[in-house]
DNA sequence: ATCTTCATTGAATAATTATAAAAAACAACC
DNA sequence: GGTTGTTTTTTATAATTATTCAATGAAGAT
C-alpha cells in the first residue's frame, strides 16, 4: 500500500462521510482493506492540509482546508498579477482585460475592497469597467494595479 | 468579563500571532488581564469555527476557518436566497437584483457553474444580465433561480 | 425578595491527537 | 548476496483538546 493511495482513500472517504476522530477514519479505511494505525493517519492529515471543524449541528468532522486565510489585498493583488491581459485608462475609467471567465471573479474581490477610488464596477465574461470619481483618481488606480500585473501578460499601459 | 469581549480578543490574537496550543492562547489571554481555563477556551475555538492547520513551515497554528467546503451549487442557492431582490426575465435575458455591492459576487458564482442555459453575464454593483442561448431557455433558468430566492424578498416574477 | 430557568464557567478527567524512538520496507549501490 | 541511506510505519507515550458534572451568575416571573 502505498501512501499516496492510502491519501487518495482519506480525501475520498472525509468528502463522502462526516468522519469526526481518526480512529473513525481508520475504520472506514479497514473496510476498504487499508490497514493503518492511528498515528499515520495523524501524519496523513497533517500532510494534507486536513482540519477538524464543527460543522452545522455542533457536530465535527474532518474537510480539506482551502486558504482562504488571505485577506483582501492579497487576493486581489494575485489576481491581477494572474487573470489580468491589459488595463486601459479612458479618462475616469479603466478598462480591464482578464482570462476568459474571471471577469466577475476579479470585479467581485474589487468590490469588496470597497476602495475609494472606485465609484462602480461593470463586469462581463472577461471585461471589467471600473468608474474612478475622476480621471485623476482613475490614474492613480491605473498606476496601482498596473505595478502588480504579471510582467509577461500583455500589458497595454 | 464578557463572552463576546473574549471571543474578540482571541480573533485578533489568533490573527496577531502564531499560537499553536490552547495553553499557548491562555497565556496571551492572560497577558490582556483576561483569565480563563484551557476548558472555556475550547469552547470559545469551537463557537468560533477555529481551526488547528499546519501552516507553511510545518508548525500549526490555529486560524479563523471559513467555509470553503461547500460545493459550487450550494454556493448559488445560498446567495440566490441571501442577496437576490427581484429576478425579471425579457426574451433570452434575466435580469437580476441584489443587494448593494453583490452584483460581482453572484456573477462570478453564476459564472464558474458554465452552465449551458448562461451564454454570459455582465455584472455591475447590484444588477446582473444573464444572457441565454434562447428565451426558452432563459425562462428554465429564470424557474430555476425564483425557486431558491427567499420568500420575504421583493420578488417579481 | 425568592424561585426558576438558562447560559457560562472551572475542575477534573476522558478522549483524542501528535510525536519520539525503534523497526520495517524499500531502493540504489557495490 | 550484503551494506548504506532514506522513507514509512508502528508502538508506546506525551501532549493537547473535549466533555462531564457541579457551581455560579444573570435575567425574568410571581
Amino acid at each position: 500500500m502505498k501512501k499516496s493511495e492510502r491519501q487518495a482513500v482519506i480525501e475520498r472517504l472525509i468528502m463522502e462521510y462526516p468522519i469526526a476522530t481518526q480512529e473513525e477514519l481508520m475504520a472506514k479505511l479497514k473496510a476498504e482493506d487499508i490497514t493503518a494505525t492511528q498515528a499515520t493517519i495523524s501524519r496523513d492529515i497533517r500532510e494534507m492540509q486536513i482540519v477538524k471543524t464543527p460543522d452545522d449541528h455542533g457536530q465535527t468532522r474532518y474537510v480539506i482546508f482551502k486558504e482562504t486565510n488571505k485577506n483582501e489585498q492579497e487576493r486581489l493583488f494575485e489576481s491581477l498579477h494572474d487573470v489580468v491581459i491589459s488595463i486601459d485608462r479612458v479618462e475616469f475609467m479603466n478598462i480591464i482585460h482578464t482570462l476568459p471567465s474571471n471577469g466577475n471573479l476579479l470585479a467581485a474581490i474589487i468590490d469588496d475592497l470597497h476602495l475609494p477610488e472606485v465609484s462602480g464596477t461593470l463586469a462581463g465574461h472577461d471585461t471589467i469597467f471600473i468608474i474612478s470619481p475622476n480621471a485623476t483618481v482613475a490614474k492613480q488606480l491605473h498606476d496601482l494595479f498596473i505595478s502588480h500585473v504579471a510582467d509577461d501578460n500583455d500589458v497595454a499601459d
